[in-house]
DNA sequence: ATAAAATATTTACGCGCGTTAAATTTATAT
DNA sequence: ATATAAATTTAACGCGCGTAAATATTTTAT
């Protein structure tokens, strides 16, 4: 291997012997050359190592291999997990993505949609930053872009929404607690920032509606998006002040029941599924961390793969289709129960 | 404001009614123009809400604005944490930083350096797998872009390293076992990818010479980035058997750490610093979960603040210097004790 | 061997912007 | 008011690559 470095496809085409349009055709689509042609690029390219600059590629191609992916909140174990597959996926599908993460913020999230402008991307996968979004700017942006929403919906913006049923995780928790113990209480944040969080409080009075049962919500206060420490100082105080309607709690989500039983254990109180506990904490999400809780969270899961699968799934189809689906698919996956110790 | 469509920089200058390279040497740098001439622009922008082409703009500057930030593993919350500090310093000093994660796999390690010779980068902040990683392929990168290594260490590779001192964290937590009971153990994976592992390690021992006291290393198996799991088993079979040199184990990080106190709730064994609890489970690096677990975890801290602004600093002193440094620093930073109740 | 089909090459332009040099305009100093 | 300095405009080229049309070459079919 030669180890003179290459500035561009010209110079790889003379050094290589073939013209630069079939140098371009190949790394568009390598099976698009004839095989003898193939083989001879392919022998250059391992004599010289070159590597077509990808901006520059997708400064002029019509359909360029990029695919954005965004998410409100990266250093949130549950967004890097799926962001992680979501970008495996796009890999493995030979699309290039690229991640960003909002960080909870407004005027992030609109700059990395001007950033995603630029890059051209055939399509993006976003997860919106919720009730702190831009509305309009999204939807002008998903007017432009074939754009995929997931796990927190916009209403009518983007060609299709993917995500979890917060019913479905809902209602297997309150029926699960309720069959095996005490009727719980749905424990969240006064004022949350994502959508989902609404949808779960209404899931949670439905069920109790249905159940014929007297709902309890304790509100707690917070802002921002450390939900463990949130959680933890919301369940001090309300278990310090008695506070709490029910021997057991259901909290809206798996980071603000982390918080929960760390306050627990800083208390002595004992949670656990057994009688002889003081309280049962569940929750939903299936958070990275929910196994190694202590006790262990009982949770509902989020059925990360089938979300993953069938967002990118759609994208592709948004992409083949030329950026515009017949109507806009909400697609919601069940959570799975996850019954483990601390319910 | 005109809601009508900006093709590029070309059209803008026609409709405010300024010069291509007027508006493009705004672009660089607002203060560059006259004044008047930016008022007159900046108006213009507001009406017709134009934005360059960020990659287009890249391709031909000689120094772009463009920062690569490249972590091992972006589902660790403690890079998330990082790449997230990282990200806002390259965004207050007006940079475009582009987040990248290896997914603890050197082939994508690899790809990822030659996405980023496209981005042309003014320089790249760059945490390697570690042993994983194609130290070659890396050098050569560093050799032909500004690259500032951090977190892991490749000896001579990049401009310059900046990271954690691990004999701090060490003696520190040594030190303090030691001092307030019992002798500890040391709790690591067999085969550890991270080279702050071996160096964790040695330090353990030297400290133990130090303090003239018998070392001893308990090692566990697993492979992968699944701390927490590996942790967890390895100590479910640790304290099974009954292998446990001392009552204290110093895990050699905290995602080991939480799944070792994972392990000693589910077998019913006590972590605590006082007297009557069976056990005391230190740790290293204040993972953004150690204050939620029970017993919450008493570990050495990285100073992510100070690490993220020297290399930041740092990567800035390069780019301005041309890509050269005279030398190269490694500079580390020591750790601080944080105790909380697990020791 | 010859015609037809498939593939490559040549040539030239475009993408959206940076950058330079010369010509022109505008601001500042005296 | 005039000379000088500073900023802007005009014109043109470059970055690394995609793409299209015309032409030349190779392959395949007959």
């Amino acid at each position: 291997m030669s180890h003179q470095k290459i500035k561009n496809m010209e110079e790889f085409a003379r050094l290589s012997g073939i013209s630069r349009p079939t140098i371009s055709k190949y790394f568009n689509d390598p099976d698009s050359v004839r095989s003898s042609t193939r083989d001879r690029i392919e022998v250059a390219l391992k004599e010289f190592d070159y590597r077509p600059n990808i901006y520059a590629m997708n400064q002029n191609r019509r359909l360029t291999k990029n695919i954005g992916i965004v998410v409100p909140y990266l250093a949130d174990p549950f967004f890097a997990e799926i962001a992680r597959v979501l970008e495996r996926r796009c890999i493995d599908a030979g699309f290039t993505p690229t991640l960003f993460s909002s960080h909870g913020e407004q005027g992030l999230e609109n700059a990395i949609l001007d950033t995603l402008r630029s890059l051209k991307p055939a399509g993006v996968l976003l997860a919106p930053l919720g009730r702190a979004s831009d509305r309009k700017y999204i939807e002008q942006f998903c007017h432009d872009v074939p754009t995929i929403l997931f796990d927190s919906n916009i209403e009518g913006v983007g060609a299709a929404f993917v995500g979890s049923d917060n019913f479905s995780f809902v209602s297997q928790t309150v029926e699960y607690l309720n069959r095996t113990g005490n009727v719980p209480c749905f424990f969240e944040m006064r004022d949350p920032a994502n959508p989902n969080a609404n949808k779960r409080r209404y899931a949670y009075l439905e069920m109790m509606r249905r159940l014929d049962l007297e709902p309890h919500i304790v509100k707690i206060d917070g802002i921002g998006w450390g939900f463990e420490e949130i959680g933890r100082q919301g369940a001090l105080k309300v278990l310090r002040d008695n506070l709490l309607p029910s021997k057991t709690v259901l909290c809206s989500n798996d980071r603000l029941a982390i918080g929960f039983l760390s306050a627990c254990h800083e208390l002595g109180v004992s949670v656990g599924r057994d009688e002889a506990c003081d309280i049962r904490v569940a929750s939903h999400d299936d958070h990275p961390y929910s196994r190694f809780t202590c006790p262990s969270l009982t949770t509902a899961a989020h059925d990360y793969e089938s979300v993953a699968d069938h967002a990118v799934e759609t994208l592709f189809q948004l992409i083949e289709a030329g950026g515009k689906l017949n109507r806009r698919e909400e697609t919601l996956f069940a959570a799975r129960l996850i019954m483990r110790g601390s319910a």
